[in-house]
Parts: C-alpha cells; sequence; structure tokens
DNA sequence: ACATCATCTGGGAACGTTCCCAGAGTACGA
DNA sequence: TCGTACTCTGGGAACGTTCCCAGATGATGT
C-alpha cells in the first residue's frame, strides 16, 4: 500500500484534451484505518456521525480521509444495511410527448422536493422500448433503489406489475384501472371534465365538441367520460374526435376535424392545453374568432395556457403536488404505515378563450 | 429456512387499498442452489449465462429459481464485480426551465438509446438545490455508476468539478468554460448563429436586434458573440436585451422593449425557439406583420418551430444525436479508449418568419 | 475502596455476490 | 493403456462496508 498516496480512478492525459483512464485501487476504509492509526470501526463511527468517538479520533480520521481520498463505497454499504436511500421514478412516455408535457418536469420536481428532503436519491429511469422495460424491472428489483414512483402508466403496464409482484414499496402518479393494488397520487378526472364542460355550457354554447385524447390512459378517458356526463342528453359522438397523444399537432387536426363535421360548433373541450393551442391555432386560422365565435377550454394549466392568445380558460391540475404526494406515500410505506390513496383538488381557472 | 417458501417482500393488504409492508428475507443465490440441489456457483453460472454447464443444472436452477422467487442482489454484484452497468444523467436546469425545454427530453432519449444498447443503464439525477448538488455528488462517487453524462451545466459547475476529481468517466453535452478537461459533444454555437444573422441579414433587414439569453450558459453566451460577428459594423449594443432563461416569456418581455428602444426594427434573432415564439406574440401583439414588416429566427428547430404562425426559420441542432455522442463518449473512456471532443452539424432551416 | 456507569476503541462476523482453483468425469487419439 | 483435453461442479476467498460485542479507561456515587 502506498504510503501517502492518492486512491483515485488514474487519469491520463494525452494530447489535446482526449483522456484515458487507468483505474487504479480506491481508498477503502482500512486505508483510511492505517493512515489514522485508528481502527475500522471507529472511521465507521465518524463517517456515520455516531456518538462515542473522541475529538482526537475524530479529526484524525477525518483527515486521514482528506489524505488518502478516501469515498465510500455505496455498493458495499447497501449490502450490508439492506437499503440503497435511493427512489426510482420511472418514466414511462411515448417517444414524442417525452417533456414536451410540462406536467412530467412538475411532477419530478415535486417528487424531488420531498425525497430530497428526507435525504432520498431521486433516480429517474425512462423506458423507451420492451428492452428498456425489461432492463429497469430488473434494476428496480436488484435492490438499488428502496422505492418507486411510476408515472405517466398505462392500464397493463408491465412495469406495474413487476413492482407489484417483488413487493417494492411504490406508488402511482394517476391511477390507470387495471394496475396492481398500489397507493396512488391523482386528481378525479371526471369529476374536473364535468366541471369545466358545464362552466363552458354556462356561457350558452349550444354546440359543444371535444378534442380527445390518449384513451388508453385513465386520465384520458376519464376526461372524455366527465365530458360525457356534463353533455347529457346534448352529448354527440359525431362531435368527439380521438388522438392518440396529448399534442399540439391532435389540436390543430381534431380541431379542423371538427370544423369540417359541424361547420357551426361554437364550444370545444380539449383534452389538455397543448392539445387546446393547437385547436386555437386551427380555429382562428379558419378565421373563427376565440371566443367570440367559438369558446375553448383546456385541462392542465400548463405553461401552455398563458402562451395562446386569448389565455386559456382550463383546469388546473397540481402537477407538482402529484409528484411530492406520490413521494411521500413512497416513504410511508418505507416506515411501514399504511399509503392511503390520494385524491387531489383541482380548479376551474377562467380566462378568455371561453 | 422456510422449505419451498417464497421469500420476497411480503406484502400485508389491509382494508380498502392501503397497504403496510413487512420485509421478509429475501432468497438469496444458495436458497436457490439448496432449493436445486446444487451449488452456489453452478447457479452463478447459470445467472450469468456462462458455458460449462448442464442442461439438467440449468434447468434445475430455473426452475429453483421461479420456485424460491429469487433476484439477484445487485449491491453484491456490484461490490465484488466492481461495476454497476449504470450511468448517470445530470440535470442542473433551473426550476423553471426543466422540460419546458424540449431539447432535453430529445438529449435524454438520445442518450438513453445509445445506453440501451450497450446493456447500461441510464439514471437521471436532477440538481435542484445545494442540498441535491452534494447529494449527487456522493452517489455519483459511491460506486453506483460507472460513469456521468451531465447536461445543462453553467461554467464553474461544482458538480463537474466533483466528476473530474474522483475520475468518474465523464462527458458533457457542451462545453462551458471553465470546467474540467472533461470530453465533450457539442455544437459551434458562434458559427450557427453568425450564419443564420448572417441569413437573416440577406433578406435586406436594415435594423436588426437580438434577445439574448442564458449568458451565464456556453450556448448563450456564443450565441451573442455569433450575432455580433455576423453583424460587424451595423452591430449596436442598445439592440441586444438580455433575459436569464430561454422562455417564451423572455421572447415576449424581450420584444416589447427592444420595439420600444427601436420601433423600426426590422428584423429579430431570438436566442432560441421559445423566445421567438414569444417575440413573435409581441410583435402581433402591436401590430407588426411577421415576416412582412419584422423577420424573426430562432435557434433549436424544436417543436416551438412548427407552432409558430408562421412557422420558424431556425438553427437545426441535433439534440438526440448530442445525447447519444455523449453516451457514446463515456462508454469509449469505459473500454479504455480516448474520449475526444466532438463537435456536431447544424443546419439552417429556412420556413417562413423571415 | 469498590461497584456502577458512561465513554471510547478494536475487530470478528455478516451482507450476497463473483472469481478462481481444484478435482471428478468423459472422450479421444496415440 | 495412458496422457491430454474438454466439460462440469463445488466451495474458499474476496469485495468494502456496518453491526455488535467485548474490553479498556475514566468518572461518579456510596
Amino acid at each position: 500500500m502506498p504510503a501517502g498516496g492518492r486512491y483515485v480512478y488514474g487519469l491520463r492525459y494525452s494530447t489535446n484534451m482526449s483522456l484515458t483512464r487507468t483505474r487504479a485501487r480506491r481508498a477503502t476504509i482500512n486505508d483510511v484505518a492505517d493512515a489514522a492509526g485508528l481502527s475500522r470501526g471507529t472511521v465507521s463511527r465518524v463517517m456515520n456521525g455516531e456518538k462515542y468517538v473522541s475529538d482526537e479520533a475524530k479529526q484524525a480520521v477525518e483527515e486521514a480521509i482528506a489524505r488518502v481520498g478516501y469515498v465510500r463505497n455505496n455498493a458495499a454499504r447497501n449490502l450490508v444495511t439492506q437499503e440503497s436511500r435511493a427512489i426510482g421514478l420511472i418514466i414511462h412516455e411515448p417517444h414524442s410527448l417525452l417533456f414536451e408535457d410540462p406536467n412530467i418536469g412538475s411532477i419530478l420536481l415535486g417528487a424531488n422536493e420531498v425525497l430530497s428532503k428526507a435525504d432520498y436519491q431521486l433516480v429517474s429511469l425512462i423506458i423507451d422500448s420492451d428492452r428498456d422495460s425489461r432492463r429497469v424491472a430488473d434494476y428496480l428489483r436488484g435492490g438499488l433503489v428502496d422505492g418507486a414512483v411510476i408515472i405517466s402508466a398505462r392500464a397493463s403496464d408491465p412495469i406495474a406489475a413487476a413492482i407489484a409482484d417483488i413487493g417494492l414499496p411504490a406508488a402511482f402518479v394517476g391511477h390507470p384501472e387495471g394496475t396492481p393494488a398500489l397507493p396512488y397520487a391523482a386528481i378525479d378526472n371526471v369529476e374536473a371534465a364535468r366541471n369545466i364542460t358545464g362552466r363552458l355550457l354556462q356561457t350558452g354554447r349550444k354546440q359543444v365538441g371535444m378534442i380527445a385524447s390518449a384513451l388508453d390512459r385513465d386520465s384520458g378517458k376519464d376526461r372524455l367520460a366527465g365530458f360525457q356526463a356534463a353533455m347529457g342528453s346534448r352529448f354527440d359522438p359525431n362531435l368527439v374526435v380521438e388522438y392518440p397523444l396529448y399534442t399540439y399537432a391532435a389540436g390543430l387536426e381534431g380541431m379542423q376535424e371538427l370544423l369540417r363535421r359541424a361547420p357551426h360548433l361554437d364550444g370545444v373541450f380539449a383534452a389538455s392545453d397543448a392539445v387546446a393551442a393547437g385547436a386555437m391555432t386551427a380555429l382562428q386560422e379558419a378565421g373563427r374568432r376565440v371566443p367570440e365565435d367559438v369558446g375553448v377550454v383546456g385541462f392542465d394549466d400548463s405553461s401552455w395556457a398563458l402562451r395562446c392568445r386569448p389565455q386559456l380558460s382550463t383546469v388546473r391540475q397540481p402537477a407538482d403536488l402529484l409528484g411530492s404526494t406520490a413521494a411521500e406515500l413512497v416513504l410511508a410505506q418505507l416506515q411501514g404505515l399504511p399509503g392511503t390513496p390520494r385524491v387531489l383538488e383541482t380548479t376551474i381557472i377562467w380566462r378568455g378563450s371561453a
């Protein structure tokens, strides 16, 4: 053991900034103990801030740690403590939509904030192929995370089943049916959609359509159900168009199609703000005035809403709170508490588009 | 050891869907060995698909694995193999911008694709506070990842210094100056900005301004430098407004400010597409026609570009390629090869906004 | 003077893998 | 028949921690 040496990955710089790595032995807790003239146990106690360490010992260890460049090996630590202090967040989103949906970022940050405070590391795992799906399942099973938050799950998502199978503490954001009995943080999409559609009808609209999206997800399906409920006998299936994703493009095309089917349409409920933004563009290009000729309402109150002209009337869904609540549900389970599903409040934000 | 039992985390369901966890002992490789009537070594060989395992043994092991519900403990595996087959991707982005910037999603997916093919797990770590910064540094140091990709780094980012310090194979997306000598995948922002500004000038504009953003980042600074280079003697510092972030809001306000300073302005280079979209809204609200009265160009060719009316003339930057290239640079280093910095091509996409 | 208690330290054992070596069995050619 | 090579299996050792117990030391109370 090279005395006084610095055990780190060796870096060998070659010409103009490229570099190759020569892996040297990393310092272990024993190297620190030797350097400090103390035992492994004492070093461990210092590292973990336990009591019953003399001031001299503490100082000697800290100095030795700095001298040999010691960093704790978490794999070894996880192995013996049987925990990782990390929580996985699984993002299973179609390619094109990933991160165009501002909700995902908010959910992530909300979850991160809660976990950060509890001194857990959030690790995000994205699933973009079947291969990913398997690898992520292995990762989750392998003891590298103590729990998981699952967002944008499809009904019958295999990864959710895998998680339930191994009994990893977990929580959903949203509440896809057909998924295992795991706690979730969600909003009541049916109720919210019913409310905003009702509000739109109160402005005196006679012929109201909907651009529905993502019917393979609970949110998409429920928003359509809420719309139908609000319309009651006035519901006309011919005035509903369906698209696979919550996108601007869906709104654009969807609105054009609706205008083709019903030129005198005077109200539209778009399944998300992005969809609503696309719809407004289509309306304006077709020479319709918003809100005079056609009232438009959306869903999410994402950054899209303020970008529209006029600004969008929409349902505010607390995306950050969904993330933080789901994280709390996981933490609760980690402490042996029950994870009770939670339904968060939505509110209608009425602006100029209807 | 409960014979024939299934060693998994126990789940105890209580009333109405809430559940508590009772952690039971997980099956180990020894349990599998016992159940199969074989040895640890043989089970390990089957798990890792090594040769020199008889068909009977293989079958017996696979059956035993299923019977006892065995999943490999990755912490133990990482400990002995000294690798994790995971690559960290560090996202250090201001709260409000996270994931409103479509580039980040593309970079992530690009990196994920490359790593997935090489059978590495991508784990994204987001930094949203100083506390996060420390925790992420610990995570990276702790042996839980074999390498790292750093995106949206600031000049003098502490996390980058930490990575270089421990010698973890890493690569930047972008090339902030003042950061350690790590390889990077980047575009030439100066050149690209110079080109599109030049192209804008060719349309006969006399008075051209710029809405600059994110001057604390290499991309923001370089785009301004390129603008100035293209303008040459016509450069007027009074026609440059500066905002901290690449946002729609910056474009909106920036354009209003520019119009105040120079009502006869007939061209604008916005530092990103989101900024350009905001600028176009401001112009249209001020009664200016685009492109007749004012030509607008952006940067990124993100989904914003197609959303604008008219669609945006912009610089296409291959965000997915940036991600995948950075990932490749990390993989190369993992194989002992040098990680040579790479500068990717940009192209001008000319649409209707100028 | 002695028992008791708190403080501090050392080091064996365990966590669950993979690696590697030794050894048994079989096949084949000289 | 024997040597050699290949196939297959078992199990000791090691990876780098934390946990826990035993023991030393010093302070305190009776």
